[in-house]
DNA sequence: AGCACA
């Protein structure tokens, strides 16, 4: 910015664009001479021409910037000024950087609008809200809202065309009902045009995108959800309907894996009524059965992938399970009923390269009692709304003999997102879940009471 | 002869 002029500096001033401003143009000039003057310069990507009230004026737009450059550098040195039908054409840089001509788009009239929403985010209006409104003109058969730069947007399909411009033509620049939104949101005007979609490709019915032609149309769990579920495949895998059973396949079968093995790993997240484990296929699967499907879908998020014991071994797999009871018959290694009063119990097995945590248990002991009223799969408060009182002296008794296995460890987990697939139980991915459902001190405890009714994250239910 | 469209 010059300090020493004061003079206004049109041409100087101007910052370079691609599209070429042309004034005194002969009448009604064609694209035809637009493009025979310019195109020596470069490729033409577009041109509006007959603008201003005298409508001589035009635009035209290269393809690159350095060809406008050539052109306006060629026309200010050149002794022979810029003529169509004889007439001297003036050019300079438009101040905008392409042309917009409002017939490519927006204004064709289609059976599918794009409703730009303005002043709210996508939460504020729900796909429903937006289904009610729209609704008013004619069915609705599809809605996919989404979320661009101009702000939250949503493709609305009707049958036809008449009913798409009735809606828009009554809609355009309105404001949504006030009652239909969040009190925060203090303007909601629609900006409609028409959008280039003839028939929208929804594949989910979820908070996002409806189908209103299609009930049978899968649900994406995960959108309906909302956002707590990042790990889910982004092709919206389908996920099996939750159940309180899990199946667990178990990989890379090193050790030996017994329902004692299980009961211990799956007690971390609540009680565990019921295992049985066969093989299936050459390899060893196992049913763990929580008393709820809260339970279990903690248990399921908490464990897929990782390992029993360090190492990679022992890597379990888990999905829900099509059971809801299992019937377990005989008490042995391979199958057992915890719902079933028991007398003399197991001796733990003997695990190779057990994990440290220890005093990971210590450190959180005071989260898992302070989140576990609103954590998930955590003990359901009493009908008063309290937590079931429990000693923690007693489980932390119960635990905190084992450190004297390995003492002077601390709590260090390893790089999980590194080394995912050899990740051990005890260094479990999600912060806030280990501190409210401290991972199993397995193997730590070779003399410490077997938790079969008080487990990690349980009230005890008997005095020990 | 000096910048469209919404």
């Amino acid at each position: 910015m010059s300090s020493t002029s004061g003079q206004p500096q049109f041409r100087y001033t101007q910052t370079p664009s691609k599209v070429l401003h042309l004034r005194n143009l002969p009448w009604e000039c064609t694209e035809e001479e637009l493009v025979e003057l310019c195109n020596p310069f470069g490729k033409i990507v577009n041109t509006k021409c007959n603008v201003g009230a005298n409508r001589n004026q035009a635009f035209v737009e290269f393809a690159d910037l350095n060809q406008a450059i050539s052109m306006v550098s060629y026309y200010a040195s050149s002794s022979e000024p810029a003529q169509v039908r004889g007439k001297t054409v003036y050019i300079q840089y438009s101040n905008r950087q392409e042309i917009t001509n409002n017939k490519s788009s927006g204004d064709v009239a289609g059976n599918v609008l794009l409703v730009t929403i303005e002043g709210v985010e996508a939460g504020d209006v729900s796909i429903d809200v937006i289904h009610l409104v729209f609704s008013a003109f004619g069915f609705v058969h599809k809605i996919a809202t989404f979320e661009k730069a101009a702000g939250f947007q949503a493709l609305i399909q009707y049958t036809d065309s008449e009913t798409a411009s009735n809606a828009r033509n009554a809609l355009d620049g309105r404001s949504i009902p006030r009652y239909l939104l969040p009190e925060h949101v203090t303007s909601c005007h629609l900006r409609i045009s028409f959008s280039a979609h003839t028939d929208l490709n929804i594949k989910f019915q979820s908070h996002r995108s409806r189908d209103y032609t299609n009930p049978y149309l899968p649900v994406n769990p995960s959108a309906i959800e909302g956002t707590l579920q990042p790990a889910l495949g982004p092709d919206g895998k389908k996920k099996e309907p939750e159940s309180n059973v899990l199946l667990a396949s178990i990989e890379n079968m090193q050790y030996a894996v017994t329902v004692d093995v299980l009961h211990k790993v799956f007690s971390t997240f609540g009680t565990v009524q019921k295992i049985a484990i066969f093989e299936k296929n050459g390899g060893m699967q196992a049913l763990i059965q929580y008393p709820d499907v809260t339970t279990a879908a903690v248990a399921k998020e908490s464990l897929e992938g990782h390992c029993i014991y360090e190492g990679g071994y022992c890597k379990l797999h888990l999905s829900y399970s099509r059971h809801t009871d299992l019937n377990v018959k005989a008490h042995n290694d391979r199958s057992r009923d915890y719902t079933i009063p028991e007398t003399g119990m197991l001796t733990m097995p003997q695990a190779p390269g057990l994990l440290t945590g220890a005093a990971g248990w210590q450190a959180n002991h005071q989260a898992a009692t302070m989140y576990a009223g609103n954590a998930v799969g955590a003990p359901a408060p009493g009908p008063n709304g309290q937590m079931p009182t429990w000693d923690p002296s007693v489980r932390g008794g119960a635990y905190v003999a084992a450190p004297s296995t390995y003492p002077g460890q601390t709590f260090a987990p390893p790089p999980v997102s590194h080394y995912p697939a050899s990740a051990a139980i005890s260094s479990a991915p999600a912060e806030s879940l280990q501190a409210s459902q401290p991972m199993p001190q397995y193997g730590l405890l070779p003399n410490a009471r077997p938790p079969t009714t008080a487990s990690a994250g349980q009230p005890l239910y008997y005095p020990s």
